[in-house]
DNA sequence: TTGGATGCAAAGTTTTTGCACTGTG
DNA sequence: CACAGTGCAAAAACTTTGCATCCAA
């Protein structure tokens, strides 16, 4: 834990920024978290319970930051709101997600399933991968059997 | 296109919805554009350029509904906007996207590369798949060796 | 002292909601 | 008439920005 807080510090200071103590705190509070994707105001209610001056905005700021660095990720599960997450550890990208379109859950494969398919793509597309996202959508272990709303997974009017 | 205007307009009734003038026009509008992943905005503008009485709200309003009747999808590629884009025509889900980190391209993978993980996944963490999101990060081949804004790529501080 | 960083509040974007009205069955 | 659907404007949700202040080098 303290190893990657003073990783990242070194990654802020090869590119001329601080850890200042507000960053500090929301790294922390990510690194806490880090199997969570919190959205900017979970991370800055968190933060807020630890270091109660700081404001929204910051937050905000840092997690720009962080993003521009790469230290972490934005992801979008098509809720409206941005979430974050760490890179995964060894420089590479790595993992994806399992999205359950009934709770909400968001669990991880930790795997990378696609390096084949990134050489083919590359080729075949004449394009260079940078980054991927792959997210499966569908209902999760713990909710078999039991779907509340089944409305969410397809529309129906309820006449 | 007629076809699938029908085809839409059954899938409506099926859920005891109409196919209105609004609706007509928006789902024409998302038909005639359908590589272009449009966002909510540029679908109410084209719309407006036919039929200039229809409002925002509405547009809103038929691309949630759509989307609730899995007709169109949700897509996310981290800008901010959500875009829309019509389900692959062969009911499973099929396709894929290139997103160009530097000029916002988003081109079409038309293969499903997934097949065979998706089964490996559905066992091996026991998540029924009911739908994918897969997309590449990274520069596209009209963009490769002049590349304007790399700060958007890794960040750095200009100083 | 100087410039980056911060907190607060204001403003900006994108999306949703309330409500009266319209049109069709 | 009933009621889904609509347009408009207000509101909400999320994020960014302006600016005075603070702080470490």
């Amino acid at each position: 834990m303290e190893d990657r807080v003073n990783q990242i510090k070194q990654q802020l200071s090869a590119h001329n920024y601080k850890l200042t103590p507000q960053r500090e705190a929301t790294v922390r509070v990510l690194l806490e978290n880090e199997e969570k994707h919190l959205s900017a105001e979970d991370v800055y209610l968190l933060v807020k319970g630890k270091s109660p001056e700081i404001g929204l905005a910051t937050v905000y700021r840092t997690l720009e930051l962080l993003s521009d660095l790469q230290i972490i990720h934005k992801l979008n599960f098509g809720d409206g709101v941005t979430r974050y997450e760490f890179r995964a550890e060894g420089a590479e990208h790595h993992h994806h997600h399992l999205y359950c379109l009934n709770c909400g859950a968001v669990d991880e494969i930790m795997e990378d399933l696609l390096g084949p398919i990134e050489e083919k793509v590359e080729k075949e597309f004449d394009f260079q991968i940078i980054d991927h996202r792959l997210t499966f959508h569908g209902i999760c272990h713990r909710c078999k059997g039991q779907v509340k709303d089944p409305k969410k997974l397809v529309g129906s009017k309820v006449t």
